[in-house]
DNA sequence: TAGATTGTTAATCGATTAACAATC
DNA sequence: TAGATTGTTAATCGATTAACAATC
């Protein structure tokens, strides 16, 4: 496979490509055209055309794409079949629930450990998945792959086990605290899932919307 | 304030200048230039001033910017003092931690009701929210004002709420479930939180990492 | 074969960066 | 005042779109 470098938008419209197309698989779609597959995202087919060949040629002239074919060939770029692992750090709202509903193992992760301060919890597994003590976390960050580390502490200690996370030798952090992780000259990778940030833009957008119809009336109002 | 059509890279990029802002402040910071906010967001002192220019002038030239001036222009563009009111239908295990852990009031929403069908939860109430039968919930819409709704539902039937919710006059979706819920045509303003989206991107880049790191070791191994 | 649709090159569009006069 | 830094205009860069030869 290719690997040239690839620009971020194309990055993340990838899971949407993969999403999409396992939802054709279920519905018994075998084979598709990027004029179809764009009008099911609401992309251009040359930007899908374009997005792929970055990566190698799924198509073929005349026919489209192989549904099956080409989920698989995307689901190889994202790295879902290395087997990667992941601990969780923090099991309290956010993390159970995540325990609890998330299925790493649909996207090629393997939820193998998880750790917290609560006693009540430590020792105890949960959907297989074992709770261990804070204080067993650079241990076992030395003696086992950890891939990934989920942190869903509170937003107090975030910083502290970040550092005790990168000190330890975990590259790829999935933050889900409201803090701002990304240090400027670290190499660490730093995927955030900020809550606010997506209902601030939300609420932007409601504005919008709002305003742009205050106005519509005001322009309304003043010519009767 | 201007309202002129701002695009949607500078939209995502206010919330983070806000949760900047507000660290600033904690710690006692009064004020700012375009740079040094730059250097503290990985941005180009240009991108900032131009992003806060399609809303207004916000600084002050030979000074930048006062912290809490901007900040409270910020909250007031992203419609933080609204006054939102948000429902939240389906009180699993991520319903539940957003109920219990994520402070809606913090960014101007007023979280109040939320829906299930599970019969031991209905009637009561979660940290002063009250929960309500799904057989209440167009009755709901109709007699308070609801600006987004929180949807975290079962994937299952997360389309057939989506149209229960627009069919009642809900314009604005926020969607924890992994379904696709952007419709080509529909004018209802959807910001999705699909997990699975972040995490395959993460592991793309981890891919990435490994796959760099790989290539240079077999040319060192080729030297050598 | 004829029609369809790809992969890719070129053209366009938009976003980011640089530069600088205005001014605090 | 002199130095600093804005807001904005112009230049650059990159991403999206259009076009089309290749080919299934």
């Amino acid at each position: 496979m290719k690997r040239v470098k690839v620009s971020n938008n194309v990055i993340r419209r990838l899971p949407r490509y993969l999403r999409k197309l396992d939802e054709l698989s279920e519905n018994g779609v075998s084979r598709i055209s990027s004029f179809e597959l764009g009008q099911q995202l609401g992309l251009t087919p040359s930007q899908i055309r374009q997005d792929f060949s970055c990566f190698g040629e799924f198509g073929q002239q005349g026919y489209g794409y192989n549904v099956p074919v080409l989920r698989s060939q995307i689901a190889t770029i994202l790295g879902m079949d290395r087997g990667y692992h992941a601990i969780l750090i923090g099991v309290g709202n956010i993390g159970h629930a995540l325990m609890d509903n998330f299925c790493f193992s649909d996207w090629g992760f393997q939820l193998a450990a998880a750790f917290d301060i609560n006693p009540t919890l430590i020792g105890t597994t949960f959907g297989g998945v074992p709770i261990f003590s804070m204080d067993e976390l650079v241990d076992y960050i030395r003696n086992n792959p950890v891939d990934v580390a989920v942190l869903t502490v509170p937003k107090e200690v975030a910083v502290s086990v970040t550092n005790t996370l990168t000190e330890n030798g975990i590259e790829a952090i999935w933050n889900f605290t409201n803090v701002e992780l990304t240090e400027p000259n670290s190499s660490t990778i730093v995927e955030n899932v900020h809550f606010s940030d997506s209902l601030l833009s939300l609420s932007y957008f409601v504005s919008e919307r709002h305003d742009e119809r205050a106005a519509k009336a005001a322009k309304a109002e003043k010519q009767s």
